[in-house]
RNA sequence: GGACAGGUGGCCGAGUGGUUGAAGGCACCGGUCUCGAAAACCGGCAUACCGGCAACGGUAUCGAGAGUUCGAAUCUCUCCCUGUCCGCCA
């Protein structure tokens, strides 16, 4: 969400940003139209409160007249039609702020300078690590998890529908070796808080971090009790700290939380949906930081580097893209994707994204700190990043690894997690 | 799920319709005192919005929302949360 005083005196820069975006045509009326109801909106506050101020007033010299005995009819009558035209005044506020507040919720955050401008063809290239294998006589990890009983999809399928999967005996204990093995990294080498988070939250909390109102749909809901299924970790750790003020000494706060991830996919069928590419239901380890304003740029270096990190491990070849302002999430100013290669299927497969939502999320979700020095509160920046998304990594490390006969072979790191060196 | 009791500032805690944004205490910050510290004493110490260059002024906030009233922390209703007991239960 954006300030509104910066939508105010810097609706230039705002708009400008937005054109990076390619969205400045789409979204310049939403911007009219809330610098509009800003401007009607601190009118009608004045009017009201100048009222409200009378009222008072009035309301002091009736006490007063009655503890001395005297009658204040006059006092009351004035202050009911006061009362009267506060109340109008009242309703048409409330009017006014609530569209504003629904304008304000459908702008994106501004992308950060260096975001290259365009859509996806924009997105660069940063980095890249290890070497891609040759895709030739590499199947695909959906046949080699199932000759090897460790990916049961029709089951699946059975159970839940088509979308969910069931891990069995090796491939159930590959899910639970990474999970272990990325927690113990974050935890133990990279300090971050080992969390376990609710994975349901309410309305408030999906709209802290921007999946609500713009993206119900893509989530699935308990409607009986108001309770949405979270698509990832990020929601409950960002909206730990929602609605309080932090001291500065405490920043950054990071946090690391292994949950399943819950995700709709509407629409999505037939795209990269084999296998384990996209599913409904994953498991994720999440990472959040609480950052100071300016130290958030170099924060999701730091952070991006700790997804890095997993990949570097577990032996997979990666290229760390720079997502273009047009491919860059909603609530995001800048995001790295992280992609690994899949030999079997031919293709690099998204399995981190991480983001620097600077202040956005963090006003939508009223996250401040005191400043060291005393000063107002502040709002914090907010941040986080996959590491790492699970069935996309054991796509890889089943295509990754395959041996002539078959078997896969596990990243070193992987080994004493899994307690074996190859799956057969 | 049922019954009862509660939700007041960073914390504790007064306050059942009228200068109560809210007594008092603790914590914290500044000062006096002291060689220094402690104690004592004095002062300060919420957040948001609106107006103003500013000084400052105004409005709102006592779990949330709605209502009654000239006026609500105080009365009514709905909801949320916490505690205790009962029921149910992995």
């Amino acid at each position: 969400m954006h300030d509104l005083r910066a939508l105010r005196e810097q609706a230039v820069e705002l708009r400008a940003a937005l054109r990076r975006r390619g969205q400045e045509q789409a979204l310049a009326p939403i911007i009219d139209r809330a610098v509009q109801l800003d401007g009607d909106r601190r009118s009608t506050i004045q009017a009201v409160e100048e009222r409200k101020a009378a009222r008072n007033t009035l309301s002091q010299e009736v006490a007063r007249k009655k503890k001395a005995g005297q009658s204040a009819d006059e006092e009351q009558a004035g202050s009911r039609a006061l009362g009267e035209e506060i109340a109008t005044l009242e309703s048409e506020l409330a009017a006014a702020q609530g569209e504003l507040d629904s304008l304000l919720l459908q702008l994106p955050n501004a992308v950060l300078a260096d975001v290259p401008a365009g859509g996806e063809e924009s997105n660069t290239v940063v980095r890249s690590w290890g070497e891609p294998r040759a895709a030739s006589g590499v199947a695909p990890h959906w046949e080699v998890g199932e000759k090897l009983g460790l990916i049961d999809l029709p089951r699946g399928a059975k159970i839940a529908g088509s979308g969910f999967i069931v891990f069995r005996g090796a491939g159930a204990g590959l899910v639970r070796g990474l999970l272990n093995l990325m927690l113990d990294l974050h935890t133990r080498e990279h300090g971050y808080e080992e969390t376990w988070v609710p994975v349901l939250a309410n309305r408030a909390a999906m709209t802290g971090t921007s999946q609500l109102p713009k993206f119900e749909e893509d989530m699935y809901a308990l409607s009986t009790d108001e309770l949405f299924l979270i698509p990832t970790a990020e929601v409950p750790l960002t909206n730990l700290y929602r609605e309080e003020i932090l001291p500065e000494a405490e920043l950054p706060k990071s946090f690391a939380a292994y949950s399943p991830c819950f995700r709709r996919e509407a629409g999505s069928h037939g795209k990269d949906t084999r296998g384990l590419l996209r599913v409904h239901e994953f498991d994720k380890v999440e990472l959040v930081r609480y950052a100071l304003p300016d130290r958030s740029a170099a924060e999701l270096e730091l952070l991006t580097g700790h997804a890095e990190r997993v990949l570097q491990l577990l032996e997979l070849p990666y290229r760390v893209v720079l997502l273009a302002a047009g491919d860059t999430g909603f609530a995001s100013a800048k995001t790295y994707d992280l992609e690994v290669f899949a030999p079997g299927v031919g293709k690099w497969l998204e399995v981190s994204s991480c983001s620097n939502f600077t202040d956005f999320q963090a006003r939508r979700a009223d996250i401040r700190y005191r400043p060291a020095d005393g000063g107002k509160p502040r709002f914090v920046h907010t941040l986080n990043g996959s590491g790492l998304a699970l069935p996309r990594i054991i796509a890889a490390l089943l295509e990754h690894g395959q041996q002539p006969d078959g078997s896969v072979l596990l990243p070193e790191a992987l080994r004493s997690y899994t307690r074996t060196d190859r799956l057969t």
